[in-house]
DNA sequence: TATGGATTGGAATTATTATTTCATATTCCC
DNA sequence: GGGAATATGAAATAATAATTCCAATCCATA
């Protein structure tokens, strides 16, 4: 408005995470009401979000005044303003990973860099997580823990895209002390392996579409023998799902050709942790 | 307050979910301007939490008072405790991962069932995607795409908790056509192959602490051949760190023991689709 | 088609909330 | 220690938003 005032055009932060370094950045140069309001604001951004300037002020314990001169020397123009960061911040975090999805998959594809490409991968494993942890059965878990909790010996079963999962699962049952046995393809020794297995015994098996073959006929070969299967793959018409005694879906959203693998893992690790926890269980009780 | 009035005691919906649920029953009943509203709520529930009852009304393209009837009729005495229920969501929804994994470890230590055990593996995994997100350097995995285009061979070395990260890059690069060696200690040969290896391949090397020793041994035989290496590890003060033309920082959140693998699988893919993506492109140039 | 009840639109009213102002207190520098 | 500049508190004011009210309209039914 006037020409003598200073031009305060610096950059009024516009998203959250600028604004969160611009106030770590001068947070030694506020005075003291005011640095108790930022710390505040930072350690609460939620209640920011959603407050009045009355409520925020006083659960941070300073007037709605200072609130609106915090506001004005970061070079908003009033609280309100201010606020708008806050509650996009929600907006943003909040909007459905499905969307942002499909908009990092356009602008990967549209050869945007590679940073879209990692902030696709990332946002295909965050739409896995927040699948699964809305469909996960408790009961299904229950009874595949108990199942393998029993076993003499774990065999875990996958091929490919799978494997790594097993992988994983194998180096953890190692690290509780659970004996198992990895079924790897390299030496071809598989059938040998499996005919080991009896109904004492019990399978994790993994696959998804397109099921490995030599997958689908392991666990075939080895549920005929009688020993029971856990399974995880991704439709109820999976052949996997035929010979399981309990079977998980586990839907990954994929990206760029290539599905996460995060919901899986997160599914194989508590199983493989709940396993050794009823183990622990079950030995408490036979000393008692 | 009055004796006489309806009681209108019908349970008023305290949380997202049972409102959803409440509106969609009552659907078919809803006078029209009425149902206009509700179905707008429901499919822009970020709209109704943040939104003034003017500005809602508008987008909805209704009154406001019409706005306010639709939250009485849900048995709210106004337009503001409606919109609490979607504040809430919000609220809910986003509450720091960092929280609730702190609150899921009491629950799964308190021995709450298998359910806590799985949703702490979740929120560790979606903790640590949030913190990649955040922290990753653009320039570096520019970097690390642009060496590793370059190569011949892609050496992929890591071992342990690492592996399973190592075998899903290295069926990933198979997918993609992109000649690759991962280094597995199985059969001992480990030595000879690292001696295959030249200046003008690349390794891409994987390592968390406790680093495996053998890993550390074989990235630095590697590196005084001359062969880059891009690591993928924890700290600035691994011993990876030292080798590497490249490297990467990852802080995975950990879950009854077992740290999460989320994070360096979403860094891994998009190395691995990075180098499919430079290495089309610079078939193209060279056709051209 | 006339009639009563329900529904709707729009403006008036009331309540709430942000912002400003000014007196008082604190801090910093000479 | 005095004085100017800065910071703070509290209440007044202005702005904005929610709610209510009433007239107009629509709709079903006789």
């Amino acid at each position: 408005m006037s020409l003598d005032g200073p031009t305060m055009d610096e950059r009024v932060p516009r998203d959250f995470e600028t604004l969160r370094a611009t106030i770590l950045d001068r947070r030694e140069s506020l005075p003291k009401r005011i640095a108790q309001i930022a710390a505040y604001a930072l350690d609460n951004p939620d209640d920011i979000a959603f407050g009045t300037a009355a409520s925020i002020a006083a659960s941070a314990g300073v007037q709605p005044s200072t609130l609106i001169r915090f506001a004005q020397q970061l070079g908003f123009d009033g609280f309100t303003s201010l606020q708008q960061v806050f509650r996009e911040r929600l907006r943003e975090r909040n909007s459905s990973y499905d969307e942002r999805l499909q908009a990092l998959r356009a602008k990967a594809e549209g050869g945007a860099g590679h940073r879209a490409i990692f902030d696709g991968f990332v946002a295909a494993a965050s739409t896995s997580l927040n699948d699964i942890s809305r469909t996960l059965d408790d009961a299904h878990l229950e009874d595949a823990i108990s199942l393998l909790a029993k076993a003499q010996t774990i065999y875990v079963l996958a091929k490919r895209r799978s494997y790594p999962v097993a992988s994983y699962i194998a180096y953890a049952l190692g690290k509780l002390n659970i004996r198992n046995q990895l079924i790897e393809s390299a030496a071809g020794l598989n059938a040998e392996m499996i005919a080991f297995a009896t109904p004492a015994d019990a399978v994790i098996a993994i696959s998804f579409s397109p099921y490995a073959p030599a997958t689908i006929e392991e666990a075939r070969t080895i549920s005929e023998h009688g020993v029971p299967i856990v399974a995880i793959t991704d439709s109820s018409f999976s052949p996997l799902a035929q010979f399981a005694r309990v079977w998980f879906e586990v839907a990954e959203a994929d990206f760029a050709g290539f599905r996460s693998l995060s919901a899986t893992m997160a599914l194989a690790m508590a199983m493989t942790v709940g396993v050794g926890e009823k183990r622990r269980d079950i030995g408490r009780k036979r000393k008692a």
